[in-house]
DNA sequence: CTGAAAGCGCTTACAG
DNA sequence: CTGAAAGCGCTTACAG
């Protein structure tokens, strides 16, 4: 009897050598029999299909990773804290991209392997057999890129990394949805607004300030950003937008740029005695189950996340087979604004 | 130079071989070291360490895991065709299902991949590394169960499969979420429950018909019972509901079992001149986004997919170890009604 | 307590 | 056209 490898289960598995013996060919022969990389007499390769499949043989994918140099997986990581890109029903910005590039890592036969935040520590990716890597929205000096890095794996970001100019990126058009949603608040009559934004350097934060500040200035009005510690999600969301109504008394909408902080902004706005949108208008960013299930729904942009995962995808596969790709970047599809009673 | 493995990137990787070198040890050495598996000499060890550090090594955790047989991986499957698994936002049961797992089993050191179902074919399982697989709601002779006790992978179901009796299972508590469901429409007024259900051999299928059935008998009502092809998605709920209408004239209350079915059952309702609830009340199972967004929000059963995630994980991981779990299966949190706007 | 060897199961050059 | 050998990079017994 062989030894078992190690897992109880799938111990005494065939290979390719048992089969090699029965088939009375060299391991060599079955290898190329099956994978059809060489060609081999028809009628061995008959006799070679023929054992294979009596003894149930299954290829050891390990094995053949190891030799190959491929783990033919992906992963998809993001270092967003749980409050934000987890939560209670943990449907929202990551996983609608996971889904997406799952179903079309899977075409181009990959696997997708799900790297949600840890709670604590890093996640123990040496453990992890990969061939690349999507950070989503990875912020200036994300240790995730960081031990990929290392790693010498390959990473595409979605949303460009600040300072990352050699990693490829999907570039989410932060400046336009900016622009969309001031022009949008600004149209139904806000003379003043607010923005309530993570505190990281995610190129997405820093765009959206940018863009701000200038329609700020246009409209000579006083800028009002909050910066959260995006820990803090929805709670935090609500503390900072009680403190804000608290001291500034004049603010009639606010971009609430997290759907977590969004959610706790309504609630806080509420509390206060105020009504959205009659008082003061909300809009969000991320068009996910939390802004939409919202009373009111609330304001929010369609970023286009089916294609932006599958750009992502093309981009890391391009990468990892060592093809360097005319552009180091794919641009997301136009965001959509999606006018909901929260503004309106 | 040394030769490259394939992938581009990764060419030249330190190797345990040159730390074993340059720390003028045994790479066996070198791997007791690092890994901490055995004693050696803390002068040695900490060399070994420094000369790691200065080269970047990184294990390469495929050859780690030809040798230890383990992947630290496990698969989440499902065979839920893509009008009802997947659909425009994707954000549905197997993703919140995902979400949950992955936390939970990179808290116990692996990673969860993710294979939605395919358009067409099978998933080339053949090229992925797994430890295991998690499948969502097997239906009886479902050929992913089939493929993956063909590689003598460990598997847990997430539902019983029929007849899938050797094979741990999450029990999804079909029978009571139906009968909350049943007795709710009944007691809000309803006389004639029609059940509108997929057409495959899926335990909460079977269940849910067996508890129609017998309420129906209580009742002294007919049933009248709609099956589906799961492929057709919304539209097919839409159609059916339809055809249903224009023949049965005395329905007013529909239990459209999947959420895809369900909307389209509303949407059927509306276009039939009839309101949802006034003239027909209509309940589903999953309380997913689609439910939750429909207009009106659809009745619906939470059914604590956290926790059945993180269950389903306990069992898989059980089963890898070659432990034997003084039970096969495990039970799912009690479903809770979530009633909204379609039955009240 | 540590080293040298064998081996995990394939695939890839190298011979013939 | 096919076989025998080497090798992917580790870890696990086996020696000493």
């Amino acid at each position: 009897m062989k030894r078992t490898n190690g897992t109880a289960e799938r111990k005494n598995r065939t290979t390719i050598l048992d089969i090699a013996r029965r088939a009375e060919v060299a391991p060599s022969t079955v290898s190329n029999a099956l994978s059809g990389r060489r060609y081999v007499d028809p009628q061995i390769a008959e006799r070679i299909r023929k054992v294979a499949a009596e003894e149930g043989y299954v290829p050891n994918s390990i094995a053949r990773g190891l030799r190959s140099g491929k783990a033919n997986a992906i992963g998809l990581l993001s270092s967003m804290p749980f409050g934000v890109a987890g939560g209670s029903s943990r449907l929202g910005f990551m996983m609608e991209l996971a889904a997406a590039a799952a179903a079309y890592a899977l075409q181009r036969g990959l696997a997708l392997l799900l790297v949600p935040p840890m709670e604590a520590g890093r996640p123990p990716l040496q453990n992890f057999m990969l061939d690349g890597a999507l950070v989503v929205e990875p912020f200036a000096g994300d240790p995730f890129i960081q031990q990929l890095v290392d790693y010498a794996l390959p990473v595409v970001t979605i949303g460009k990394q600040p300072g990352g100019d050699d990693i490829p990126f999907i570039d989410l058009r932060s400046r336009e949805t900016a622009e969309l949603v001031f022009y949008h608040l600004i149209e139904s009559g806000a003379q003043r607004i607010a923005l309530m934004i993570g505190k990281s350097r995610r190129t997405s934060y820093i765009e959206t300030q940018v863009i701000y500040i200038e329609r700020m200035k246009q409209l000579g009005a006083l800028p009002a950003i909050v910066e959260i510690a995006e820990e803090g999600g929805e709670q935090a969301g609500y503390e900072a937008t009680r403190e804000l109504l608290a001291k500034e008394k004049n603010i009639d909408a606010i971009f609430s740029f997290v759907d977590a902080f969004a959610t706790g902004t309504c609630r806080a706005i509420r509390d206060a005695g105020l009504g959205v949108p009659e008082d003061i208008r909300v809009a969000t960013r991320y068009d996910g189950p939390r802004a939409r299930d919202n009373d009111p729904p609330i304001t929010a942009v369609d970023l286009g996340l089916s294609d932006v995962a599958e750009s992502a995808v093309k981009l890391l596969i391009d990468s990892i087979d060592g093809r360097q790709p005319g552009k180091k970047s794919l641009l997301a599809p136009p965001p959509r604004l999606v006018v909901r009673g929260s503004s309106s």
